[in-house]
DNA sequence: TGGTTTTGTGACAAAACTGTCACAAGTTCG
DNA sequence: CGAACTTGTGACAGTTTTGTCACAAAACCA
């Protein structure tokens, strides 16, 4: 049972969906203020986003630039506009797909099933990150490399994500510090330099030297 | 740099995508026996596949079929045949995108892009799940509720994830086993009883009381 | 019902994890 | 160069996690 908003203006269009959607056991809920979408949005928390491109007041990219500054929620743009600029330009804005007008029953529902499926379905796809001929298990904490496997604590674990996350970029102390100890408890400075040693230990235990670099008065990377 | 599989049999237009999607920045492998394309699948291992539906030997359906017995890899589906029908039968057969033919260089770039950023990139959206009104989240292991939110050790995580994948259905005890201990060294019947135990004391702790059910000589089961 | 098998519980010790400290090494910049 | 600051290291103790044991409770089956 998955929730989801439809930001669509045509009242008669938008009704007979959200019947449709619903008869096929989901919650739908119908965008009413078009001037701002988004305390709609962040009330209902949606699962999955059906984003009309032409509407009043601001237009289908607006919302998803929006809505893509705070969230990644799955982003389907519908619209009789269906050439290939627009659908380019809403992939690139971080559209998930583009169903063109008039929609077709069986595609909406085949199209909303296969990205919720994708997104909260399926795990194994997504579930490891490679680097350096190495790869991050993101299920269980391991980290695997030339036959060896290793686990990871959750300290670890979350240092090596971030900056694998982050990599080619330097990822300051202070915001690997706020990833692992969120404000809710103050811990010395120096325990991060503690954990990113034995972080760095466990690695070249596996034969990963010089995995994480140190960029003084900066903070980390991997590069 | 992902890995691409582009399963087409006109030489011309195959490579000619090859080049468009290489320049971009990615990896390129065209299938060359269309016969059993499996043995490349595998050796291969590609972050996605580029699926066209008519081939010879067998078509896309076929090995869309054959991929997803063991593999949630994403499939993008290729096809001058873009009729309505054709779309749904890709998705519900576990496809995540129809591209019509001809295939706009553009569109193909971005709806590639879309879903690679969508399946190896993005972690909030799929990162937790939901049941009895509370959170299991993903990323960090911990359980919400209530306005209450505690942290779950590492096997208490994975007996409540792997319950929550399976939810409505029973989970016998050895599955449970191998899921936490993967034959890599052996434990005790009883130790998984007493993890059980601890999950569910937290949980209980938590507001949530007779989540997990015992199914005697069958297993576990959360409903 | 009563014996057998399966599942649950409290306690315990070994192991792993974590934060801190004192001090060492490295970097920056006048 | 040398003082000031930043980052790294080994050790230590407190806490948490983990597997096991002995025994209790529950479910199954003849």
């Amino acid at each position: 049972m998955y929730r989801i908003l439809l930001v669509e203006d045509d009242k008669n269009l938008a009704s007979a969906m959200k019947t449709q959607i619903e008869n096929w056991g989901n919650d739908v809920h119908l965008i009413s203020d078009f001037k701002d979408i988004m305390p709609e949005f962040n009330e209902y928390d949606p699962h999955l986003v059906l984003l009309d491109i032409m509407l009043p007041f601001f237009n289908g990219y607006h919302w998803c630039e929006t809505i893509r500054k705070g969230s990644n929620v799955p982003i389907i743009f519908l619209s009789s506009a269906s050439d290939n600029m627009n659908i380019v330009m809403a992939m690139n804005m971080g559209g998930d797909d583009f169903i063109p007008k008039p929609v077709d029953p069986m595609v909406l529902t085949a199209k909303i099933q296969a990205i919720l499926r994708r997104n909260y379905e399926i795990k194994a796809s997504m579930s490891e990150i490679e680097f350096e001929g190495a790869s991050l298990n993101l299920n269980d904490g391991t980290v695997s490399f030339d036959g060896q496997k290793i686990e990871l604590t959750k300290n670890e674990f979350r240092i090596l994500r971030v900056l694998l996350e982050n990599r080619g970029k330097i990822v300051s102390r202070d915001s690997l510090m706020t990833a692992l100890w969120q404000d809710d408890c103050y811990v010395e400075e120096n325990t991060l330099t503690v954990n990113v040693a034995r972080l760095r230990k466990k690695m070249e235990d596996l034969g990963l030297k010089d995995l994480i670099a140190t960029k003084p008065r900066a903070g980390y990377i991997i590069s």
